[in-house]
DNA sequence: CGATAGATCGGCT
DNA sequence: GCCGATCTATCGC
């Protein structure tokens, strides 16, 4: 386990573009698995591409009208989970990607492969590498299973588009860890 | 390398 | 009925 500080319950109480910036460089460990989070993506309540545009709160997304600071679990393309962490007034923060860590042992045998470039490099690999599933729907971010870790220092921060959508694709709300190879995908040059 | 197809199903209109 | 905050395999250059 890293010797390093947890992430307190306020940090998420913040717009979710602040937060999604702030994640790269934190270590995310569910059931002591994980590893360093070089990939985000920001949704709040204006954005079209949000299950919560406009605050229209559905049974899906019902999370996403609580407390900052807890797990947003949804399926998508009826195979694959998908990880968020609420933020304030409505919003969330996709995690896309993870450098491993820890359990890598583990992560490989969930995943079926021993790559580790294959792991944790996307939002539904990740889950499946965690054990993410909607078991973990609505659970508090700040207790066990998940355990959130303090950045040591600074990180170069990669800005662009968001990956996969098809509705407000212009927005530059997806973060990452400038160069890391453990991307889903590369950012646009400039 | 980029493009494309297929898998697969719950949520929502 | 339609479609998606994805992944993998496969095809073409």
């Amino acid at each position: 386990m890293p010797s390093r500080k947890h992430l307190p319950k306020h940090f998420f109480a913040r717009d979710a573009d602040t937060v999604a910036r702030a994640l790269i460089g934190t270590t995310l460990t569910v059931g002591g698995v994980g590893g360093i989070i070089v990939e985000t993506e920001s949704y709040d309540s204006t954005d079209p591409a949000s299950h919560a545009f406009e605050r229209r709160q559905t049974g899906r997304n019902a999370v996403m009208f609580g407390a900052p600071g807890h797990a947003y679990v949804y399926r998508i393309y009826g195979m694959h989970w998908c990880l968020n962490f609420v933020c304030a007034d409505v919003s969330a923060v996709l995690i896309r990607a993870l450098e491993p860590r820890l359990g890598t042992a583990k992560m490989q045998a969930r995943r079926g492969t021993e790559v580790e470039r294959l792991l944790c490099s996307g939002p539904g690999r990740l889950c499946q590498a965690l054990g993410i599933s909607d078991a973990q729907n609505g659970k508090a971010l700040t207790a066990p299973p998940f355990a959130l870790y303090r950045a040591t220092g600074t990180a170069e921060i990669s800005v662009g588009p968001r990956i996969g959508l098809t509705k407000a694709v212009d927005l530059q709300r997806r973060f990452g860890l400038a160069r890391s190879p453990f991307l889903s995908q590369r950012f646009p040059k400039a």
